[in-house]
DNA sequence: TAGATTGTTAATCGATTAACAATC
DNA sequence: TAGATTGTTAATCGATTAACAATC
């Protein structure tokens, strides 16, 4: 099915029509056009449908689509109609925020193990999950089956750390860290960097 | 001299070869060659010079790039050469890791002002800024002359918090919580979302 | 001079936008 | 049937990649 490339803005687009979809009242309209939902989510209607027909046929022309089917649909797409395991690695300050994050719980997505190198972080729990030493991490990481590694640590050991994750057979890792990794092709990287988002931000003043 | 549309990626790249010319020993060597930041960045060779293009000719040919005058030239387009007031909205998990994020401080980037809705917060401090109750924004931010407003607050008040901003004179807007803002076109706005990127990486899941 | 590396133009590629036929 | 809205093809737009002349 995934033979024709998506453009990865479509992916990260679906994630947001679905998490509108969640949304809606059903109770007030069980379905819903791509009018409205490009309306909603900051898009135009071509995009909507064009971004849907890469998957197959979801609506009803001249009546529009199911919110709960067209939803299901796209948690199907996107993985998330069964659980994954998520290790998280660093849990300073940012490492702290992503675990309590709601806008991921509200998605299903739970850490199942978090490790640090600080002596007086492990040991200590977050909603019952203990932290680890990092020491640990291909051993533990491996007997969970984490497929999604988050690295949150500083810029220096996140090449280091994300060696262990590939090692440890991750599938796929979000990196918070400033710096380029080199990691092998088949892993999937994303990489969230937010310096830079501000910079994109002070780069647009208009300098008078 | 924005006259020519600068494509959004390359603005985020500026940012990138910036920050790795921030790393650069250069007494080891005080030039620098678009194929040497293209390796240690992760992109390609042309892609560094192209984008470097659209604001002038700032290397040797035969030589390369003099690291300093061309960090200068860098920091100068990304306005990071004169400091920018910032005001952080929800002062929650991941508005307290933002305030004491490292990246920002690394690149220059301090908040002068602090909101909360939280009365157990109110008149607590970070860094010797005071965190203020968010009935004061309009007032203090405008006084404060901040260019940038970040919301870190939950997605239902997200709105609202951007419309009290844009009223207070930001200039941009650095949106951490998962909604769409309409603001007027003429403010800059850069959404960062959490969940959206752990879902990008789902989707890649070999479903076997 | 010969080798290296830039700056810039041209070619390719891919994504977005638009238009419209299909059909509920 | 008429109105609405999808699915899909075509047109446009923009960014990336490549090639190469310029020049240190």
């Amino acid at each position: 099915m995934k033979s024709i490339k998506i453009p990865e803005a479509t992916i990260i687009r679906l994630s947001v029509y679905s998490r509108y979809l969640d949304k809606i009242d059903i109770r007030k309209s069980s379905t819903v056009s791509s009018d409205d939902i490009a309306q909603s989510v900051g898009v135009n209607p071509f995009q909507v449908r064009k971004d849907l027909a890469y998957f197959g046929e979801f609506g009803i022309r001249g009546v529009g689509y199911n919110v709960k089917s067209l939803n299901q649909h796209l948690l199907k797409l996107l993985n998330l109609n069964v659980k994954c395991n998520i290790a998280l690695v660093g849990f300073g300050k940012l490492g702290h925020a992503l675990a309590l994050y709601q806008g991921f719980k509200e998605r299903g997505f739970v850490f199942t193990c978090i490790f640090d190198s600080d002596p007086q972080k492990i040991g200590t729990k977050v909603n019952g999950v203990e932290v680890i030493s990092v020491d640990r991490l291909e051993e533990i990481v491996e007997q969970n089956h984490s497929r999604i590694g988050i690295i949150s640590t500083p810029a220096k050991v996140a090449q280091e750390i994300a060696n262990s994750l590939v090692k440890a057979r991750v599938q796929s890792i979000l990196n918070f860290a400033p710096v380029n990794l080199n990691i092998a092709p088949e892993i999937s990287l994303r990489n969230v960097d937010l310096a830079v988002n501000l910079e994109f931000l002070t780069f647009n003043f208009d300098d008078e």
